[in-house]
DNA sequence: TAGATTGTTAATCGATTAACAATC
DNA sequence: TAGATTGTTAATCGATTAACAATC
């Protein structure tokens, strides 16, 4: 593994070739070839080797590649090996259907707590296990559990200032769902963003 | 205008060109240069300019760009200024909350619909006038209705069949939600997906 | 062995960055 | 006018595609 300094477009299709890969195995499948996989991912041979060759020898040549090889491969290079705590903030329609539909689990990921500030919503549990706390708490709450990530489930105007706090004591990698440009001071922050509203403008822009 | 066959990248930022510019409007910004612009995107001054150029001459030598004029044009390009009608698929928690919490209207979208194929949900609402109809009725109603798009929160295995249904009858614009690549034979169909797992990958790698 | 398929190198293509003349 | 800032051309950089020798 020669994993230094991958380049941007091979990290986004990581997750992409993860999830064809689940899908052979799933269907019984325990080879694979860059060919069929370019199928799968509608993408080139060509550019599957490329990017395998990112990482070092996955394949045999005349044979191709083992699909659980590459499963376990690929789910190290994500870091899907190793369980990070994460906190949610925002509880309100989405952050709830995240909490209750998305499986956190499956990704390397414990979702341990969520924050809010509407008053009617502290104190009750987002879903079963799951406490909803106050933001005012957040700081006093990582300070003594100490969750890697957030999800920020939240409003456009709240992201950014909630976004400093979580910095700010310790939490910096974050997963943002906010319509919202993040912008923070700290060099070693990350900002993973879903922007339902800029990919609908994507779709829109194609309908016209 | 020429705004003939644009580069992908550029189709990506305008929507976030878009939010950009709405946030300088809303501070009662009415002029904005290129640099500035590069520093809310986290962006070039040289990038702005060279994606603007895909659409003529929007600004002015010595004064900038007029941030109106520029969120008009942009509105325009990206199809925010017709009304296009929308169903959605899966009234799960995903596809309630998108419905509940989602401006569509802000888009040039309009739901008019969901689908889902559970017993107990069929008859009540999504939210206040939207009404949840039985799956097995989406042809008679994309007939009589004519949606030009469809959200997609269903699961991974319901969703290719779903897809297939949806462009069969003429349903050409997919918003995808699930976690699954789709597979459309026909060309003309367009499919954006929204993937979170995808993101929590990327996110996941960047915490390695 | 012969056929298949890799890993890698080289060629092409496209996107980003830099530079600057045009001009408000 | 002088200063600012665009629009555009050219240079650089990086990603994708094509080709093929290596080898299972």
């Amino acid at each position: 593994m020669k994993n230094h300094k991958l380049p941007e477009p091979v990290i986004r299709r990581l997750p992409r070739y993860y999830r064809c890969l689940e899908l052979l195995r799933d269907s019984g499948v325990e080879r694979t070839s860059s060919g069929k996989l370019a199928e799968l991912m509608s993408s080139t041979a060509s550019q599957v080797r490329q990017d395998f060759s990112c990482f070092g020898k996955l394949g045999q040549q005349g044979y191709g590649y083992n699909v659980s090889k590459l499963i376990s491969e690929f789910g190290d290079i994500l870091g899907m090996k190793t369980v990070r705590s994460m906190i949610l903030i925002g509880a309100g329609h989405l952050g709830s259907a995240i909490a209750n539909n998305f499986d956190f689990e499956h990704y390397g990921f414990r979702l341990i707590a969520a924050f809010d500030n509407s008053k009617e919503l502290i104190g009750t549990v987002i879903r079963p296990g799951i406490e909803i706390y106050d933001i005012d708490r957040l700081e006093e709450f990582v300070e003594e559990y100490r969750p890697q990530a957030a999800v920020l489930t939240l409003t456009q105007t709240a992201a950014q200032p909630c976004a400093e706090r979580l910095v700010r004591c310790g939490v910096k990698y974050l997963w943002n769902f906010a319509n919202t440009e993040l912008k923070l001071e700290d060099t070693d922050a990350v900002v993973e963003d879903v922007r339902f509203s800029d990919s609908i403008l994507v779709l829109s822009y194609y309908m016209t």
